[in-house]
DNA sequence: CCCGTAAACGGACTGCGGTCCGATTGGGGG
DNA sequence: CCCCCAATCGGACCGCAGTCCGTTTACGGG
């Protein structure tokens, strides 16, 4: 769910000190009926006591499993997470490895504004959920600690761990929600979200 | 809470359409007992059930006032808002009006930190309270006009209105909390938060 | 001074996220 | 094949924010 080794997964990689097999079947059925209630219902109306009921399993299990709705949304957007770190790492540039930094940086930015056009709802219920729960994903830190490795090449001259904060800060999902309900299309939040990252990082 | 007008401030200006004695009485009360409890004990554990019974007033009394736990929080935060918004207003220079627009966008940022760094709690208890809550508040919607009436003046090419926005992202009071959680700061944030908007409004 | 009414009051109530702990069950060792 | 115990299960339970509605009260007009 934070890092990228291959047991950082909990949906896809289990850990291999074996599940019992009936927490397997029951963590599917959990992520497959919220999956479907959400896309239903929408994420808001849907309980963890409708979760747990539609799984067919007790609101305790639910839990213990997930931690929190916040670690619910969290397990189901693991998957695109995950690609996007991997694409970050292994694609070709301007994404992955071997283009300039200023570039990588862009494209970072681009990506991960189709992430949320994608899964705007999720994302909204696990950074929204607790307050400071955004800061303490795991994926958080990843996205963090890419900007600032790149922030330090393209622009020496900054303070890149602190600037990092600072950039990603109008991904905020709540942020970009309230853009969408206003006046604003996905077109212009990139457009003028590009041109202010490129500002920040220009010579 | 929202405007500068006179009547726009519910605990300095109750509006002449009177308000009844005991209503008075009750809301000075509230804000009374929710100002002693917060400063004692933190913002985060003290529950509504307990102003209420602390300003010996009914449970039912505290939300059709302030209508939630952020309202609440918006109330106690309007002294210092309207005063910023007034010297936003009325300072001289570079704050206020007569100064060139890039050095009234930078005093405005270095101003909202010194609130930000004086009622952390209270912004982020108004803010975090329910999602979306930031951007519906009134102050929000000031700060935000204002940030873009002066890009409008300093950067004729940028998007003003959807950059301003995305300005005030680094301002979250989720974030900022973050931030000073972890190793950063408040002056060291200061500084790199300026010196990303300098180069955003550079020419 | 009293009375009618519109407004304010306040506590019982709801549904939520999250916790706890006794009951249940899977699966390896004897 | 059975037994045991650690891991899992599940629903009763808690405190919370927020709602509802019958009761009380302030106050202007008669």
């Amino acid at each position: 769910m934070q890092h990228v080794s291959p047991d950082s997964c909990p949906l896809a990689a289990p850990e291999p000190p074996s599940e019992r097999s009936d927490a397997a079947r029951n963590r599917l059925r959990i992520l497959a009926a919220a999956q479907e209630l959400f896309d239903t219902h929408g994420v808001e109306s849907v309980s963890m006591d409708r979760i747990a009921a539609e799984a067919g399993v007790g609101k305790g299990t639910l839990f213990r499993r997930f931690g929190s709705k916040a670690g619910l949304a969290a397990a189901l957007l693991d998957t695109q997470d995950s690609r996007l770190q991997e694409r970050i790492l292994f694609d070709p540039p301007p994404l992955g490895p071997d283009a300039p930094a200023r570039d990588r940086i862009l494209a970072f930015f681009d990506a991960y504004l189709d992430l949320v056009d994608d899964n705007l709802e999720l994302l909204r219920l696990s950074e929204t959920a607790a307050p400071g729960a955004r800061y303490r994903i795991g994926s958080y830190g990843f996205w963090r600690v890419h900007l600032a490795l790149m922030l330090r090449e393209a622009c020496p001259d900054l303070d890149a761990d602190c600037t990092a904060h600072l950039l990603l800060a109008p991904l905020d999902s709540d942020l970009q929600h309230a853009l969408r309900q206003g006046q604003f299309t996905p077109d212009r939040i990139r457009g003028t979200l590009l041109t202010l990252v490129k500002r920040v990082i220009a010579d």
